[in-house]
DNA sequence: CGTTACACTTACGTTAAGGTAAAGTGCGCT
DNA sequence: AGCGCACTTTACCTTAACGTAAGTGTAACG
C-alpha cells in the first residue's frame, strides 16, 4: 500500500505516517525512496489509532508495542496489561470528575436561567 | 492582599495571577510597582478558576466575563449561558466517548487476562 | 548600611502531535 | 524529451497556559 491508500484507509494525514515513521512508531519498507506499507504495518497503525482513542500517549504506544512485530512477547503483553490497567483507572477518575462537573454546570445553568427570568421580569 | 497572598488564598502561583493580569483577566490596582488585589479581584479570579475546572479557555472565559465588574450586565448573563450550554453539549459527549473507551478498554484487558493465562499454562 | 524577603519585568522554554511551506526526486506516459 | 503527479526531505510554525531564569527594585529589620 502506498501513503496515499494508507490515509484514505486510515483516515490520517501522511504527514502522521511519516511522523510516526520517525518517531519509530512505524517501519514501513521501501521501494526505492517511496514507503510501502505491508499487512504488519496496517496492523500495527490499527492499534496505535485504537490505543490513541484510549488517551494512550504516543510514548506509551511506542514502549508498549516495542517489537510488537516479532510474535506476542509474554513481557510486553504484561507491561501492556500493566500500563492498560493504569491507565483505566485514570480513564475512571476522569470520567467521574468529568460527571461532576457536568452536575455542577447544570446547577449553574439553573441558576443562570433563574436570573435570566427575574431580569426580564424585573425590566417589564 | 499582596499576590503571595492571593496565592496562598487561592492555590495559584504568582507567575498565574500575572499572566492573567497579562492577559487581561484580571485588573489588580497598584501600590508602586506592587499588585494590590481587591474583593472584585478575589471574586473575578473565583469565577475565573471555577470555570476553568469547567473545561473553558481563558480565551472563552475572557470574552464571557468581559467588564464584569460593571454590575451583571443581561447580555453578558445570557452571552455566558450560550457558551455555557454548549460546553455543557460537549462535555455530555465527552464523556460519552470517554465511557465507551473505557467500556473497550475493559473488554482488552479481559482478552489480554485470558491470554496470559493461557501462555502461562503453556509454559508450564 | 547590609541583608533578607518580596516584588517586579523581560524573555525564552516547555509539551504533544502534527501543520505547512519550500524545494527536490522519481516515474509513467505521451 | 518533456510533462505532471505523487512522493520525498528539511525545517520552521502552531496552541495553551504557564514555568523558569536572569536581573532589578524596594521596604523593613537588625
Amino acid at each position: 500500500m502506498t501513503i496515499r491508500q494508507m490515509c484514505d484507509a486510515f483516515g490520517v494525514t501522511a504527514r502522521t505516517l511519516r511522523y510516526y515513521e520517525a518517531t519509530e512508531l512505524l517501519f514501513p519498507l521501501r521501494r526505492g525512496t517511496a514507503r510501502l506499507f505491508t499487512r504488519a504495518d496496517r496492523a500495527r497503525l490499527k492499534l496505535i489509532l485504537r490505543a490513541k482513542r484510549f488517551g494512550f500517549s504516543l510514548e506509551d504506544i511506542r514502549q508498549t508495542l516495542g517489537l510488537y512485530d516479532r510474535g506476542t512477547n509474554a513481557a510486553q503483553l504484561i507491561r501492556a496489561h500493566g500500563l492498560a490497567t493504569e491507565r483505566l483507572a485514570q480513564m475512571e477518575a476522569q470520567s467521574a470528575e468529568l460527571n461532576q462537573a457536568i452536575a455542577e454546570l447544570k446547577i449553574e445553568l439553573a441558576v443562570a436561567e433563574a436570573t435570566i427570568s427575574t431580569l426580564r421580569s424585573t425590566a417589564e
